[in-house]
DNA sequence: TCTGAAAGCTTGTCTCC
DNA sequence: GGAGACAAGCTTTCAGA
């Protein structure tokens, strides 16, 4: 697995902002012909470096205009205990990200609801249903200044 | 701007786990021909549902193995320095996503960088930089369990 | 590793259902 | 709304340098 060129570097950061373009646009951004750009793309995409492409939606058009940032700690910090817990966690789409974290508390997530109604509802409902949570924190967004999603490169 | 039915809910599902697909596999999935889907998918687009289409890159195969969430409290809550760390922050590449939220601290930044070295370079040097920051607290990522950037549809 | 050409698909449009 | 057909243009491969 070879090192990555300046080009290759330039290929990720022009596809992390826009993966829509064809090969010859990309081609031309950096100044080479389709061939060699699409084979750096494929190498780029089985090495891993690419992980996926996908759409980026808009979650207030589609009735998720609520993100709220949920810190969680466990009654128990057995193997087993926590092993539970991410099973439940990874089942639960409202919840679009999930770390475990040093500090106070030992996760945190990112939660998209609706609305404030709709947020109750997931922790009494959801949330609450789990077991062994011994205490959560809720942080909720007031305004997204920014979302990039995007690798500093 | 009429609603969603079922089949654009299944389309934006289908895209914003994976973007690369053919029209006509698209298609193929939603049990329709290439035609009603291009359309729908342009609409779609354009009515603002879906915002962009990105490459997800590997983070840790591109130096930002660290992941931390740096909660800030600034020193006077006036617009104009409310306006000032907002525009400083847009220009910091480390800093992917940034939240105005609600609890003791105002922002909520996600910092990508390499190491805990980079984050105190990070730290001292950018954020450090930075005018009327009152406080910091940083909270790290020890591991990632869900990363989904899936809105729940 | 790159350029350029060529086959086979896909996109995007048009007409009919 | 959706199906099918078409031209233009794109992807992907393969010589050649």
């Amino acid at each position: 697995m070879m090192p990555l060129d300046k080009i290759d570097f330039r290929i990720l950061n022009i596809l992390q902002n826009n993966s829509n373009l064809t090969t010859k646009e990309l081609a031309a951004k950096v100044n080479l012909s389709t061939t060699p750009v699409f084979e750096r793309v494929k190498k780029l995409e089985k090495e891993g470096y690419i992980k996926k492409y996908k759409a980026i939606l808009d979650p207030e058009k589609l009735d998720r205009g609520l993100t709220v940032f949920c810190n969680i700690r466990l009654k128990e910090h057995t193997r087993k205990i926590g092993n539970q817990f991410v099973k439940d966690i990874l089942s639960l789409d409202e919840v679009i990200e999930c770390y475990n974290i040093s500090g106070d508390y030992d996760f945190l997530l990112k939660v998209l609801v609706k609305d404030m109604k709709d947020y109750q509802n997931f922790v009494l409902n959801h949330l609450g249903e789990l077991q062994n949570i011994g205490s959560a924190h809720s942080t909720f967004v007031m305004g997204e200044i920014k979302n990039s999603y995007l690798v500093p490169l």
